[in-house]
DNA sequence: AATGAATGAGTTTTCATTCAT
DNA sequence: TATGAATGAAAACTCATTCAT
């Protein structure tokens, strides 16, 4: 929506939460694509547009920056799990639905992998010094819990199925292939990131999972 | 073999084998630590014991000791494979062996994930380039293929399961679960790394993958 | 006098005269402590409670700020030295009285010394440029001068000595202890900012200089 | 001493403690000219006419380099002080070249007051930090202490003088005139730096001094 | 009068790499 | 083969100052 002022030529001149989501955005590619350490400081001011200075004075640095993105991927992650109304569905249609929009998030959203990688490295340094992240609980793990256990009492599921370690698999099934997909092309000799290999990928992941919850 | 050199006190000094395993092991450590580009020449050298300079007499320059790494990681994982020996076995232990194995392997060298992640980010560039891994090919997929083919046979794994997908599957199932111990327990405040969650992950895993292949 | 405005319930605001001082005390303390090269002109704000562009308003840059330090205290030590009231006194008395307060002075404020430091490295540019200062001549050169004539013809002073070099003296013993403190205290191994130590340093200036003028 | 090697056109190269050398020459003109905080390590490597990363190489930083400065300047006095052979003299004839050798030492090297009014600041934070200086210990008060004494008995001197304090009164007659000589010019409206000036004020220094002894 | 955003030039330090011995 | 000196480019971060409101 263009500002009202109609004297002001120049668009957007101070706005400040807009220079801000600006160098989140710019800070968010530059990372997936060199993470932390590879990561240039001029380089995210320069995708932005903005003056380097203005890092230094929205961040702090350049891993409260790094960190301000994580926050930002983790957000998004917990908006479309908010999302997925689960409660309703019967228990099998639900997993299914989880692994689904699982599998489709990590295709949307490619960065949030290669963003995690470099945080798993350093030991979720930043992850664990955040209070936003903190208060962010994810409620898919007790949602999980709940339907394994419906599963369980309608017959459709067998039993002494772990929910932490469900959701781990359903996530790892799809990060894995994503996170992999250029050395296991490579290696494999054929490439992993067409279309019709990524649709192969989502049929197998729904499978393996819902083939081995049966009773 | 035992020097001969009398005379030279220092032990394996000139001792060119010695020294370049001493420079890879450093830097596998440190690209373990520190990414691709996190890593520091001086400090491979510093751990290696050895001047600066040999890193260039022996390996070119840091991308040529990075491939080198990686030409050593993907090396012991194909030895790893070579001894499963899974020709004999009938088909459930077999794909049971491959996959706790597959986890094993990845506990032991759990290095080997946090090396390929900078290797995936940069699309694989060093992998792609490189003629010895060309030659590594993996014998894996084609003996899942075999085993699976076997199972149907005898009526104990179910019909079209991709051998491709499979062999992604187990290795993503561990792989993600080491890769992101620090955020997931993070998130989870759980502590994902002790022995006992790693056994519950073990075993979990191999369900998992054994109960999706049932008829 | 109390402000009228009745809507405004944090005190000063809109208070030129209170915010020019509190820039200047907060950039007494910021110079004295770092130095010319050294001050933050963002630290010397934050101190002073307030924009960090009023320093421009009021001052214009940070060295005429600094300009505006240095006349403060040297007006510091004129208005102290207008307040000696050495004409009345026997000659001895008075120059006892001056080195006493000379001392004191500098005791008191600690931070001239270090202010004047970076003035003299830079060929005091700042206070040959200052109209200020040129007009607050020290009264006390003309006025050692006349005391030491009555000396003399008192018979309690001996003769030919230059009051200038005398005012610097007294001066120099007691700014040479201050300012060098730190480092002939751990030079010597011993604490010389101790009161103790302080006292006995000025018995010995006062001795020294008093004993020096007998005839 | 031109090098034999004669195939070697271009001078010093490759000549380590001539490196090293130059940069603390380099750097002794700039911290003496803007103090710590305002000497530049570019203009360092540059007046020194190597590579700035040298700096790094030899000092390891900023601060390491200053304090290798100090050390070098504190070596000069020590040197001075060992080269003044007061012990076979008359106390009276020993204390006045005390004086006087401490006057010319300051106006042969100005630098040295200047250095060290930035470590005062600092609260000697580099010179304690010394091992090197720790044990250079001065012996000129020990020395000073016998010669009062010597000058006690001969009769020459009066009695319960310091001997710390007469150093430290020695040193700043001399050294408060040195330093502030730009400021006391400006105020005095006075040259003080001329030869004739300078003069003046060593013979002051010595007089106010021996005079004070006197019993 | 007062504020916070924005800037451009600079400042220390780092780093992969090459040179000379 | 091995070493330490030397280099140039670039990195993160800083800072005095100005702009827009």
């Amino acid at each position: 929506m263009p500002k009202i002022k109609s004297d002001d030529i120049r668009p957007q001149r101070r706005d400040p939460a807009a220079t801000r989501k600006k160098l989140l955005t710019a800070a968010r590619r530059e990372f997936a694509q060199n993470g932390l350490a590879g990561a240039r400081v001029d380089e995210i001011a320069a995708r932005a547009g903005v003056n380097k200075q203005l890092v230094y004075h929205y961040f702090g640095d350049k891993d409260a920056l790094y960190l301000a993105v994580l926050e930002w991927v983790y957000e998004e992650i917990r908006t479309q799990e908010r999302k997925l109304n689960l409660e309703g569905l019967p228990p099998e249609r639900a997993i299914k639905k989880l692994i689904e929009s699982s599998f489709d998030h990590l295709a949307a959203h490619p960065d949030f992998i290669v963003l995690l990688n470099d945080e798993n490295r350093g030991g979720a340094r930043h992850v664990r010094g955040s209070r936003k992240l903190e208060a962010m609980h994810s409620p898919l793990v007790s949602m999980v819990s709940h339907i394994l256990a419906d599963g369980v009492r309608a017959g459709v599921f067998r039993k002494s199925i772990n929910a932490v370690h469900l959701y781990i698999s359903i996530a790892g099934l799809s990060y894995f292939f994503f996170s992999n997909t250029p050395t296991l092309s490579a290696i494999f000799g054929k490439d992993l990131s067409s279309p019709s290999e990524r649709r192969a990928r989502r049929k197998h992941v729904v499978d393996l999972v819902m083939q081995s919850l049966r009773p």
